[in-house]
DNA sequence: CGTGTTGCTGTAACCGCTTTCAGCGACCAT
DNA sequence: ATGGTCGCTGAAAGCGGTTACAGCAACACG
């Protein structure tokens, strides 16, 4: 039985018919007669016949997929993001190849193979360098997530500021001093931000500057060992601003496993307002993003710039602060929603 | 300006070459002679020559890439399994595709769709009904992970049975009684072989059958809700036995929160082993799995699979109790390692 | 009856690469 | 001098689709 998948020229010769026709009738596209598509259509069905990828790739010069580049894939965000870009990217029938680059050397050359196997790409912000970027952009349309925007490639963000906001409640509606920042401004655009915005908040509520961050990684087990260095002094900080909410989880974890009551000892904040947040006790105030809508919306823009250079446009999707009890509040409050703009 | 990529007939146009030597200087195969390389590669290299994957994929008849399928993509567990995978794959230049059904309806022809676009497929556990799974391997190379081996489809998983010598542990070193199991049989072969490991382990040692298992999810949160309904009754279980580490992880959290004390009131413990696991307080006695290993190994039997029909071979990998304090022990304990076998 | 339309179908030219096979010097052994 | 490798090169035939273009019959209109 060495027979290989059928061909639409295998087809074509056993329905009488010519190639175009069936392509038409496979495709759906075209004028073809009733009888002539009802015959194509019952060889079609009767051999199994279903076209090749390759050839059709080839012929229309689109791969048919799309890609994410993230630096890890740790944590319920890139879960989340993941899901909401391939709902979309279904949606086209493309289907979704993702690169996890975990800092390894040599992902520059990883990221730029890949880009010749799809028609647009999402990189994360704090994956590549400006450089590489700009490599990889210039060979495939390129979209970034979470980043800064640059040249031709647009960008899709939250609303980071907003942490801004978060800060100001805790220094003037608590009167908290003494608030520590656990992330690091130089892993990614956007802890850059959060840390900018919150440094800004220290400034507008006219109290001194905020010390140095705790640059640690973006997962729970750095919430935790940030627990370790922060809650074990003397000079214990009031309040803790975390980048996320995994982190902002971890450290909960490692002031509870110490003894320490959140929020009288400690005030602890998030980012993201992941599942868990609210799951925990105390929940976690934190600031919610729309990880699920940044991730369609990465996608929505690669995919409507892959038919034309349509108007090269960035996407800040909208934040909203979301105070539960671990900055000290005792009911649940959640500031007024804003508009969503693009 | 409307310069596209240059082709290999352009390429050798410019060189003065044929196509065909151009092409074997690109893949570096077949004889040339040293003079003609190097006239070949100035012009490749001036012109930014790369080959198209899509001619190459229709030539070659492979599209250079694989797939992973999974039911979703939460926790660090399928974020190591990918990394294991990636960097198998990177290692001979294929590159990754991912899908996470979520569930949905229509998954299963999102995946036939899928097998059309990649030269293998690496299907999770529970993600696909056998019927479903049949008709993608009919279409592509598959290998299971996680799940049970069938007809010429080959499976790597890892040995759920240690989960049988923690709860031997529980019964007779701690001489607990009362065990819960947190997890969905249904949900996995994973699970099902975990609940089955913990219900021989309680026949084996001649106590009377555990109650029916508490039917969540593999994620923190579902840790989180299981500690309201198994802690908050009169008739709190003495130990419970998660499915892994993330439900235990989240009741472990929920324990806490509630004010009792692990392992005093509630001993509790996981599976997996991940980073969180030795970082609680009390650190998590589990079960630890090479996780990245185990998606290595996957991609490996998939790629080599790729070449000829070899040996269609299964793959357990070991497994190995780790004995912390959420059990009861005082001091960590790790049984002796037992070698590989596949 | 001549002349457009309209509707459907088929031929053939791509898309960009790989690879077989034949050809052609140069070199070696007879 | 002759036949037989050996090393290198190029022409051309795929790989499996899509689609521009031409052709043809049927039908409507003046």
């Amino acid at each position: 039985m060495g027979n290989r998948r059928p061909t639409v020229r295998e087809i074509a010769k056993i329905a009488q018919v010519s190639v175009a026709t069936v392509s038409r009738v496979s495709r759906g596209t075209g004028q073809v007669s009733p009888e002539m598509r009802e015959r194509v259509l019952r060889v079609i069905e009767e051999y199994g016949y279903r076209p090749s990828q390759m050839g059709r790739a080839l012929a229309e010069q689109k791969h048919g997929s799309v890609a994410m580049v993230f630096p890890g894939l740790a944590g319920p965000y890139f879960s989340e993001l993941i899901q909401g870009f391939e709902s979309e990217a279904m949606a086209v029938g493309a289907s979704v190849h993702i690169l996890a680059t975990h800092h390894r050397a040599g992902a520059g050359e990883q990221v730029l193979t890949m880009a010749e196997r799809v028609d647009g790409m999402a990189v994360h912000g704090g994956t590549l360098s400006d450089d590489a970027l700009r490599r990889v952009a210039e060979r495939v349309p390129v979209v970034t997530l979470a980043g800064r925007s640059m040249d031709g490639v647009p960008a899709v963000r939250a609303d980071n500021t907003t942490i801004g906001e978060l800060t100001r409640h805790l220094l003037l509606d608590h009167g908290y001093r003494r608030l520590a920042f656990v992330g690091n401004p130089d892993g990614s655009p956007d802890v850059t931000e959060r840390w900018e915005a919150f440094k800004a908040a220290h400034r507008a509520a006219k109290v001194s500057a905020p010390r140095e961050p705790l640059r640690l990684g973006l997962q729970q087990s750095d919430g935790v060992i940030a627990a370790g260095e922060l809650l074990e002094g003397r000079r214990r900080p009031r309040a803790v601003v975390c980048a996320n909410d995994e982190t902002a989880l971890g450290l909960l974890i490692g002031a509870l496993g110490r003894g320490l009551s959140v929020p009288a000892d400690v005030a602890i904040t998030g980012f993201d307002d992941v599942p868990m947040a609210s799951l925990v006790q105390p929940r976690l105030t934190t600031v919610r993003q729309p990880i699920r809508e940044l991730g369609a919306t990465t996608a929505r823009l690669l995919i409507s710039g892959l038919g034309g250079p349509g108007a090269v446009m960035d996407a800040v999707l909208a934040t909203e602060p979301v105070l539960r009890e671990s900055c000290g509040c005792t009911t649940t409050r959640r500031s007024e929603s804003k508009g969503e703009r693009t």
